[in-house]
DNA sequence: CTCGAGATAGTCT
DNA sequence: GACTATCTCGAGC
């Protein structure tokens, strides 16, 4: 077959992917596709940046103390879903883990635009450069088209989800996670991991 | 390219 | 009513 779509060619992960301690989840997404379908089309791009939020104990983590709300609920259920939470005018993008009442959770910080690129640009209107499309937390779900709509969504399937790397052929760092100042001891995990030399992490 | 200033809303106590 | 992190843009390098 000649236009053989690079899309169709990617599996979605298993569930018991997602069961796996957090900041092994957390170096296991990086190289993998998350990938997103609208009316516009499909969307997609390599993970190249994530934190770890290890609740209850993680002063940085909405589920620190075990604090559950609306907002956090589905952190305490099943790994394997969408935690999308928003942030000003962002919406932010988490991959549920942990068991049952284990309310851990992995944020995507930056991707690789991987497939339709025009949409994606398009999505992220007068950005002139390329890299500025994806890398920020609340610049990818832009560029994919991920809203709170999504939130509590099984990754294992469409509309979003998330699919095998194609490649593990890179270098993982890790370093302090950002953005979180006032989080006592916990700012200084190195819950933060990339992908060596990647242009979209977000700094 | 790097830096800093200004704009932006929703959640929970 | 306190708390928060991200994005954009423009200035200086």
């Amino acid at each position: 077959m000649k236009n053989l779509n690079v899309i169709d060619n990617l599996r979605p992960l298993p569930i018991n992917f997602y069961y796996q301690p957090t900041l092994d989840l957390a170096r296991s997404l990086l190289g993998c596709i998350l990938l997103k379908d609208s009316p516009e089309g499909i969307a997609a791009g390599i993970i190249v940046e994530t934190e770890a939020y290890i609740g209850p104990g993680d002063m940085a983590a909405h589920s620190f103390q075990n604090r559950r709300t609306k907002r956090t609920e589905v952190m305490f259920g099943l790994p394997g879903y969408t935690y999308t939470y928003s942030m000003h005018t962002h919406c932010l993008f988490n991959v549920v883990s942990g068991n049952v009442n284990e309310p851990e959770a992995v944020l995507i910080r930056g991707i690789e635009p991987f497939y339709n690129e025009d949409l994606i640009a398009s999505r992220r209107d007068n950005v002139k450069k390329s890299k500025d499309w994806t890398n920020g937390p609340g610049k990818l779900t832009k560029a994919l088209g991920i809203t709170m709509n999504d939130y509590g969504h099984l990754l294992t399937k469409k509309p979003l989800w998330i699919a095998e790397k194609r490649s593990s052929n890179f270098k993982i760092e890790a370093g302090p996670r950002i953005g979180i100042e006032n989080s006592g001891e916990a700012k200084n995990y190195p819950w933060r991991f990339w992908i060596s030399d990647n242009k979209f992490i977000s700094r």
